[in-house]
Parts: C-alpha cells; sequence; structure tokens
DNA sequence: CGGGGAATGGACCTGTGGGTCCAGTCCGTG
DNA sequence: CACGGACTGGACCCACAGGTCCATTCCCCG
C-alpha cells in the first residue's frame, strides 16, 4: 500500500481511522463527508488522500475492517474458549451487552452497504469476519463435544451456522425494531439446543 | 398524500414504482439516481416530483413498501395458513428458492438504510413488516400446538422470534457470504425443534 | 548540518444529481 | 364546447462533496 510511513505517520492514520470510526457511529455514514472526517481528526484535506489515495472508498474500507477487529475482540476472552457452560453463558452476556449498548446503530452494516458490498475489499472484510466468528462457535461445539457436554451425533458446523445466523438476525432485528427480545430469544435458543442434546441421542 | 389522482395519474405512479423498484434490484440504490429512474420508466423530472413532492426521499419510500409487500407475498399461501408439518416445509422451500433466486441482492435493506432508518417513515415500513411475518410465524405455532403436533409448553411468541432472527440472520449471510446454508440450517433447526417438542415435556 | 522525502495546509476545481420552474397538453365535467 | 385542474416535457439552477494541486514545513538520515 504505502510505500514508506515514519512513527508519526502511521499515527496520523491511526488517528483518522479512528476519528472517522468514531464519526461515522455517531451520524452514519452517508451523513458523514470527508471534511466532516477532516475537521474532528484536525487533519487536512490532503493528509486525507495522501494516507488514503483511493480516497473515500479506501477510507470507508479501512474503517470497516477497524470496526471488524472490534467486533470479536468484544467477545473476547469468552469466545475464544468455549469449553464450558460458564463460557458460553458469558459469551451469551458479552454479545448481549454489547449490543444492548450499541443500540438500532450498526456500524459495519451501513459502512459495507456504501462502500458496494460488489466490491472484492468489502466482501474480504466481511466474509473474513464471519468466517472467523464461525471458526470460534465451531471450534466451541467441537470442545463442547469432546468433554461430553454435547451430543456428537450433532454436526457442529451446521450448529455453529444456525448459531451465528441467529445471532445476525437478532442484531438485524434489533436494529429494525429497537428490541432486543429476537437476539436473546435466538441466542438462548440456540444454546437451549446445544443442553438438551447432551445426555440424549439425537432425532433421526 | 396526493390530493386528486385520476387514473391515468395513479397508473403513471405505479409505472414510476415498479419501475425504480426494478432499477434498484439491478444496480443498488446508491448508482440509481432520479435520472435513471426518469429514463427507465419513460417519465420527465416534473413527473418524478408531482407524484412524489418529497423528492427522492418519499419516492424510495414508497418503493421500500413496494418491496415489502413482496416479500411477504411470495410466502404465500403458506405462510398464511402454518397448520401442518406440509405448510411448514412448503414455506421453507418458498423461502429458499425465493432466496436462492435472489441472490446477494437485498432490496430492501439497502433502499432503508439509503433513506436512513431514523426517519419515520422507513421505521414505519420495516417494523411493519416484521410485525406481520413474526405474527404469522407465531399464529403458525399455536396452530400447530392446537393440533397437538408441537408441544404446548413451549413459548410460541418466543419461538417465532427465534425463527424469524434465524431467518433474517440466513438472509443477511447469504448477502455477505453468497452461500445459502446458514438460511437453511437456521430453517431446519427451527423446525427441527418444533419437531422434536412435538411428543415429549419440554426440558425445565 | 544540509538534503530530500515525508507530512501538512488550504485554496481551488468540477461533475453530479437533487430540486425548481414555467410553458404547453390532455381530459373529465358542467 | 370551453374551462379548469391534472398531467407532461425539459431546460435550468446550484449546493455540495469528492478530488486535485502546489507551496510550505517538518524531521529522519547520512
Amino acid at each position: 500500500m504505502e510505500r514508506t510511513l515514519t512513527a508519526k505517520g502511521t499515527a496520523t492514520r491511526e488517528r483518522i481511522v479512528a476519528g472517522a470510526a468514531a464519526r461515522i457511529r455517531e451520524h452514519g455514514v452517508a451523513a458523514t463527508t470527508l471534511d466532516d472526517i477532516r475537521e474532528r481528526t484536525a487533519t487536512s484535506k490532503s493528509q486525507l488522500f495522501h494516507y488514503f489515495p483511493g480516497g473515500r472508498e479506501e477510507l470507508l474500507l479501512a474503517v470497516a475492517r477497524f470496526e471488524a477487529d472490534r467486533v470479536l475482540a468484544d467477545q473476547q476472552p469468552q469466545l475464544g474458549a468455549l469449553t464450558s457452560w460458564e463460557a458460553w453463558e458469558g459469551w451469551r452476556e458479552k454479545v448481549l451487552a454489547r449490543y444492548r449498548a450499541q443500540g438500532r446503530a450498526c456500524p459495519l452494516g451501513g459502512l459495507l452497504t456504501q462502500v458496494g458490498r460488489a466490491t472484492p475489499g468489502a466482501q474480504a472484510v466481511v466474509a473474513e469476519l464471519m468466517a472467523r466468528w464461525e471458526a470460534e462457535l465451531a471450534a466451541g461445539v467441537v470442545a463442547m463435544q469432546r468433554g461430553g457436554f454435547v451430543d456428537t451425533g450433532l454436526d457442529a458446523a451446521r450448529e455453529a451456522a444456525a448459531l451465528l445466523a441467529g445471532l445476525q438476525g437478532g442484531v438485524l432485528m434489533l436494529i429494525t425494531t429497537g428490541r432486543l427480545t429476537y437476539l436473546q430469544a435466538a441466542l438462548d435458543v440456540g444454546l437451549e439446543r446445544l443442553r438438551r442434546a447432551g445426555g440424549e441421542r439425537p432425532v433421526p
């Protein structure tokens, strides 16, 4: 990307990304212009294009990556070690807390529709996020199966996919309706399902 | 809204909405200007503002309503009478078929983020859609409980919420990853759960 | 300490696209 | 049939936001 970046340059670049992310979280992507970002981050137009030669699109993509990292980071350390029911419960709490706090805003969603889901860059960011997320969940299910807490007859990959879908949908419903009940119902039903499959044979 | 609309006027208005919807489905909201719509629907600028005095925003909102109606219509007649496992299976098929065909595009989603989720109009459209959707699902669960096919110990509202969340998330994952597996997993796991609760007492 | 590339400031350009306006045509109705 | 309001055509306006450019300053490195 950038040929050379001094320590000062790196700091400025990070300041821009963080400032842009904050601004977008507050006002949405569509209502955020380069001038808004410039003002908020105390930079000039030329700096924006110096660090993001691709202009607005490249900057938004960087913000998207920034936000994507936060999503997973906010679920740690539980998400990385779903090896007990306590960990799963803790993870559930973290997810609920995060989205309860976030409310109806959707940093990533708006960002990516703005950049255009078609562009390979946007694809990559979200695809990687979801892949990592799903992998962590699947690993958690497998771990629980190994520990004898979840029936080994269940397809871990399928369970993780369904759980992630429920979670995503719950967040989406929170955004559209403002109510947390969907996310709660999806998570609880999902966990209930895993728990229930702990001691009995799966239905054929 | 409009004071008087002759038959001709109504037809023109509908032509505009349908044309705009088609255009947006193909190219996305952001990449659709009033001039594009004007050209596609063989109308003039003044007509657009004649039928939608609120300008672009009002037009997009009308398109959103149009698309929202299609969403539910495409799931009929099954969604309206989820009174047997056959109906549920048929519904599942319709949903999968619809979104398989739709692919990664998301007519409503993009539309509403463009209008701005904050605006009361956008809120209303999506809230009504989701409410109707959820109500139909909940009614289906209750009907199955009445028929003795599903355990009456389940909270129908909660089951409907979880199912809808899974469905929405499945669609979202389809959009972001291009794979249908999530939607499939979410629907199947959800139905499996209802079926499994058919003959046994629920776990406390 | 001086040369050069990175970093910064800010004026300026420009295409785009939503929105306005008025003149002209159609058509139902008394 | 004429009158008024609905309907249509298209030229025009203009604010805005993304992007360009160049002059200037800073700071690392030899």
